[in-house]
DNA sequence: TTGATTTTTTAACATATGTAAAAAGAAAAT
DNA sequence: ATTTTCTTTTTACATATGTTAAAAAATCAA
């Protein structure tokens, strides 16, 4: 079974006719390390499921470059904001690793979520889950100085940390990376 | 018209049936300045509507007090991750001023959006919304030294400023209220 | 292997912000 | 009016973290 459908019916059950409906506007591409999957300041028109591969979201300001989130394989990932009011992102979605994707557009989604119930249920949990995610960010941003947000990266993100840079993790962690260096050089 | 169901209906139009159904689940209660909405540690069972007052979610870490988030009149708000995974909150909620307030259950949430289509539509734009302006204040909190922090807040909060204490919007900032006090006292 | 590029660590210095305590000011209570 | 309480500002000091630059280590290409 197509892992993008596993996940959905996962987070809620798709009746036969919705799931014919969604797998006939699966969209698929692929992006090579590095390459931009959604540049700041355009409209990102697409919901993105990664087969495979690894993606961040970031932004610069004043010369420093800030990760507002990571997403890996079997995740469902959009730049939120720029998504669900159709703006310009205010963040850019990069590849860190060649990374394949299933995605379906916004339009398909609203049409979905009209036509089928079910699947407006999902993208309900889906906001809801994706609303939880960043409050708790919010609480960890306020809670810890650099060690503790370290700490709990490690943990959170433990089968992901091979993968990211410490230039990456310092700029989630939104320290910069002599800070974080500092932090791993003491006992 | 009651507020409340005007707010909803606006977010999306509302069937005269789901209107009903609704409609007869509202209750109604009110708390006095200081009162706990909310407390830390206890499940939010509820999605409270403000017809009158003002709210902070807040919790204590390591003898500070940080401010999550303020509601006031005519907006929705419930202890979001709480209540979406009905688990205990870990922020407490609590009246900074006399607060009047009509609330529907999770379980009549749940029944309203398994029954009415078009109540579910509400409720995936609000989670949506929710998560939208979660990632916003990600953003903020990266971006700003405090001074550009306390600037930003003026603006947004604009209307709320002579209702909330210094204390609070320190609270809110992250930062101590010295540093608040310092802030506003340069030119 | 060797050289080139990228990533990570270390050092020196400047500064923003926290803590604690006291003073000043405003609001509430009697 | 006077006292009490709460809020805000100020001062003095300690410290975590940013900046810049250079060195060291690791990774990649030829």
């Amino acid at each position: 079974m197509d892992p993008f459908i596993a996940h959905l019916n996962a987070i809620s059950p798709l009746t036969a006719e919705a799931l014919k409906d969604l797998s006939s506007r699966f969209k698929y591409t692929s992006f090579k390390r590095g390459e931009i999957i959604n540049q700041e300041g355009t409209i990102c028109r697409r919901l993105f499921f990664i087969n495979k591969g690894l993606v961040k979201h970031y932004y610069i300001h004043k010369d420093r470059k800030f990760i507002v989130r990571f997403f890996s394989e079997n995740n469902v990932f959009t730049v939120l904001d720029s998504f669900i009011l159709q703006t310009p992102a205010v963040f850019t979605t990069i590849a860190i690793e060649t990374t394949e994707i299933t995605m379906l557009s916004y339009e398909d989604i609203e049409e979905l979520c009209k036509k089928h119930h079910c699947f407006e249920t999902i993208i309900r949990k889906i906001f809801g889950m994706a609303a939880t995610i960043n409050l708790k960010r919010i609480k960890e941003m306020f809670d810890g100085d650099a060690t503790e947000l370290y700490e709990s990266f490690i943990i959170e993100y433990h089968d992901l940390l091979q993968r990211i840079s410490l230039g990456d993790i310092a700029g989630y962690l939104g320290i910069s990376q002599v800070t974080l260096s500092r932090i791993r050089a003491k006992p």
